[in-house]
DNA sequence: TTCTTATATAGGAATCATTCTTATCTAAGA
DNA sequence: TCTTAGATAAGAATGATTCCTATATAAGAA
């Protein structure tokens, strides 16, 4: 997903925030390195032109990315933090030997889970989101 | 979910493990813990009856189980690794404001999302596995 | 039962991702 | 242009986890 510089200068103002140059350099990079980047590969991505950004600046905006809901924390079972651009719904394939996180876009499989839920309708709890983890293995070896 | 300590070596066992006092206190204490422990949370419960375990191998262990398949990792947005010993098929409910993670069993959607992603017949990955994160807010307060 | 040894653990140092602290800087409204 | 609330740089600190290695032990063999 390749987002032009105003673009980017216009998700950071819509959601309220100042425009740094160190938030247009990390919110690119999560952008343009898809596939669920994690804080190291945002760093040595943006050191390229940008080799000034303090490692704890990246942290700081990542989780203020957050909070304003530009970007999206990855959940995982190792240790490091993972991050996406993509707000649309959309489900994960997890490689069960590698890192790599694929999305799934399935808006049948949307309905589907949505209209099972409200069937369904949980006592106890207010269903905010739904994300599946889908574990397997990929045939080919592409990206 | 309680096992009895002959239940506890007969798994150790069966997989092939090697029985030990550290190994059977930990699975035991992720059986007991339930709902998801940190590596923390089992240190802190194995420590009042076996002071002399030590931190490294509580996490030595339970890759051990991982890898033995006696418990899984819980993927979570959170730095601290979390623990299941419920090994059937289950889904898990993450409350969108505490550490709270609390597990939802539905034959019923396993089914329906087996038959829907074999019809899919996605082209190149074979899923091993597919687990929903639902995220939420639960309307009680109890555990 | 004792012996043997491959494997597991204790203890503590080391690592790595992330967070914190504080002096300095700057975006952007007045 | 001035002002200042908020953002960043630099590096120390933290917390979870891993690594190292000398010692201990589970469990099969004798
Ligand atoms: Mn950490
Ligand atoms: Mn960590
Ligand atoms: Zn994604
Ligand atoms: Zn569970």
């Amino acid at each position: 997903m390749k987002l032009s510089s105003e673009q980017i200068n216009q998700k950071l103002k819509d959601a309220g925030l100042r425009v740094t140059p160190q938030r247009h350099a990390i919110l690119e990079a999560v952008y343009t390195l898809g596939n669920h980047p994690s804080a190291e590969q945002v760093i040595d991505y943006i050191r390229v032109n940008h080799p000034g950004i303090a490692t704890g600046t990246v942290y700081n905006v990542l989780d203020v990315l957050v909070d304003s809901r530009l970007v999206k924390r990855v959940k995982t079972d190792k240790d490091a933090m993972r991050y996406d651009a993509i707000m649309n719904r959309h489900h994960h394939i997890y490689c069960a030997e590698t890192d790599r996180i694929e999305d799934y876009f399935d808006e049948e499989l949307d309905d589907l889970l949505q209209s099972y839920f409200r069937k369904k309708n949980l006592q106890n709890f207010k269903i905010e989101d739904i994300i599946l983890q889908i574990k397997g293995n990929f045939n080919d070896n592409s990206e």
